[in-house]
DNA sequence: TTTACTTAGTGTATTAATTACAATATATAC
DNA sequence: GTATATATTGTAATTAATACACTAAGTAAA
């Protein structure tokens, strides 16, 4: 039997939707269900909550015994409840989002899942019960994330260029931005930090930067605004 | 015992913040507990989720038991879950937010409710378990969402002024606002179909609009912004 | 070493949106 | 008819957003 802090709540679960982008293409993370009855099946990355686990943790857990992550972005998304959604029994799944970067996490599946996989926003396989309607809610809610709070860079490198920030946000607002309006607007946040060039491609090489957190904590709480 | 229809979720509630606007302040409902352990307390109106409810199903009828009202403004908040939030045992709660034309409801307590009454926002009671950090999130939610959507017609009669608007505008978000700029704005969006004037007011009668809801969802397909 | 190729980097003029600001109009009450 | 209270209206100044095209710097190939 187990123990007392391992008893789950048998209606309720947490299922995240973890966000990477490869400089191309925004993805999903995936996980191949090891457990019938959709053993085989791509799904959402979740787990039962534990009695004695905040949701959040529970979250937390999930993302970092599939990933090896933590540290990572994360805000709860939405309570997906509908009587039907699961076959079997009512269950209540308390959706997150999470923001990778995605070079830091190349997929190794953990103990519950056979496989663990990046598919495309654009391509993703059939999908169980409502996952498909939490990835389109999310994807609905990183648009708007996107547009005020400079959360981007959580899918970035530490070190990035203009263009591949550019070609961020071009990617997942779906807009074709003016090159010279982007980077007079971002500049002008002042959250940025320049760093050194790039080194070894073939073309002239675009300068790095970083994200300034700290300074970004100070000027959020003084109320300012992150508008793109 | 309960039918099949009637067996409850114990792990699982639904608790909802309904505003309410009279003209000079902003309102949250509460009602009077009726039953241990928290009988004569104040709280936020709740109840736990039926089997075969879905979630929004369960907010809605618990309005409808408190107020009476139903066809109000409703969205899914966020879900609470700290381990402790509930001093009994574990239960996690689905909190929704609504707003209703306070005129058209005074509150007579449910069944299961003692008292019902409204608070202003700034003068609450006492509250159980993290009803005031639910009624935080939530006024945070209305200040966020009144400033991008059209919503706070929600909380005004069918018939309202300019200065009506404007002032719970200001009340909402605790700021002032120049009058003609307000007008302008509000009347640009071309929300509002005027009506007849006010009538037995003591001085020169402002007047009425209405909200154009037709309008506002055809707008709103086209992909319109509504920023005030 | 020259040329082709590729991406990086930069400024200005136009238009649109936001802000600041005050006098007149209309209703009732006394 | 005078006092009182709120409603209604426009314009100029400032700020923000947009549209737009050329030069620079690096590697690769001829």
């Amino acid at each position: 039997m187990a123990k007392k802090s391992e008893q789950i709540i048998k209606n309720l679960s947490t299922d995240s939707v973890i966000f990477g982008f490869d400089n191309s293409e925004l993805k999903v993370l995936l996980i191949k269900l090891a457990v019938e009855p959709q053993k085989g099946e791509w799904a959402l990355p979740g787990s039962n909550i534990l009695t004695d686990e905040n949701l959040d943790v529970a979250a937390k857990r999930v993302l970092k015994e599939l990933t090896g992550l933590d540290n990572v972005y994360m805000e709860q998304l939405y309570t997906f409840g509908d009587v039907l959604r699961f076959p079997l029994f009512r269950v209540v799944t308390v959706a997150y989002f999470a923001l990778v970067k995605i070079e830091d996490y190349q997929p190794e599946p953990g103990p519950k899942a056979s496989d663990a996989k990046w598919f495309p926003i654009k391509k993703l396989p059939k999908l169980p019960f409502d996952h498909i309607e939490i990835i389109n809610y999310a994807l609905k809610r990183l648009k708007q994330r996107v547009r005020i709070r400079p959360i981007g860079f959580e899918l970035l490198p530490m070190k990035f260029t203009l263009s591949q920030l550019q070609n961020l946000y071009e990617t997942i607002m779906d807009v074709e931005m003016d090159k010279r309006n982007f980077r007079k607007k971002i500049i002008g946040m002042n959250l940025l930090i320049p760093l050194e060039k790039q080194k070894g491609v073939p073309h002239r090489a675009a300068k790095l930067y970083r994200f300034d957190k700290r300074k970004y904590d100070s000027l959020k709480e003084k109320g300012f605004n992150f508008e793109i």
